[in-house]
DNA sequence: CATCGTTATATATTGAAAAACATAGCGCTA
DNA sequence: TAGCGCTATGTTTTTCAATATATAACGATG
């Protein structure tokens, strides 16, 4: 017996979204922004391009990064001070398998959302 | 071929978490709150008290019922103004429809994150 | 017709999160 | 040893949403 709440609504779209992370004790560390920022610093080699490009402030990054960093076993980035480049950042083996995770997880969720969608429609 | 998070991430619990809503138009107007207060509404009668009892502000009750309400063929809040009791409101018939929708698609929710969340254990 | 509790609405205040800014340290290079 | 660009960290400023506060209108009632 389904509900026909599409009626209910004015004429229009609607959909059914929402947003997906982990958390541990109540704390999300793992979600779209951190998953982000761990590609573009596998791209650029710095969290400070990254968090540019991002149009974030380093400090947020920074943050992010740290705290990620400290509910791994291993360090999903690891960075270096000084150098020829003043330093850098790069992604652990690690990240990479927590960035196919995460792209895995929001595909399933894509299609739970879109088959709630089509309940609307 | 299943990856396994799991040993990336320290010792602790760890679980998928989400929210999920209705939108239109990329603007949301239906989700955890407005339900609570809807149900809120119905049991005392009053949007001031129903606000009240949820902690929230009458206004930002207020807005929201006012968008809920502009999204919806009919009304889903109907108040008055007024009278002995100094005014009051209702919920209509819509809104237990949307109510009783709202517990199932969460349900439906609650069990996708715990077969995510299975994952991890 | 004054009082009551509520809806309806506008404005002021607050508070928390983000951004912006500042500064020190690092290690290679010239 | 000075300079470069980045990491690391603390402090200040800004922004923005939520709350608080204020006021009018409403309609039954005594």
């Amino acid at each position: 017996m389904e509900e026909p709440i599409r009626n209910l609504l004015k004429e229009g779209t609607f959909d059914v979204n929402g947003s997906l992370w982990l958390e541990s004790g109540g704390k999300r560390f793992f979600g779209p922004g951190p998953v982000e920022l761990l590609e573009r610093i596998a791209e650029t080699g710095s969290i400070k391009q990254a968090a540019k490009a991002m149009g974030m402030s380093y400090k947020k990054a920074w943050d992010l990064i740290n705290n990620l960093n400290s509910m791994g076993v291993r360090p999903f980035v690891v960075t270096s001070t000084g150098g020829e480049k003043g330093g850098g950042s790069s992604i652990s083996e690690e990240a990479r398998q927590m960035i196919a995770y995460h792209r895995q997880l929001r595909e399933r969720f894509r299609q739970f959302l879109e088959q709630e969608s089509s309940h609307l429609k």
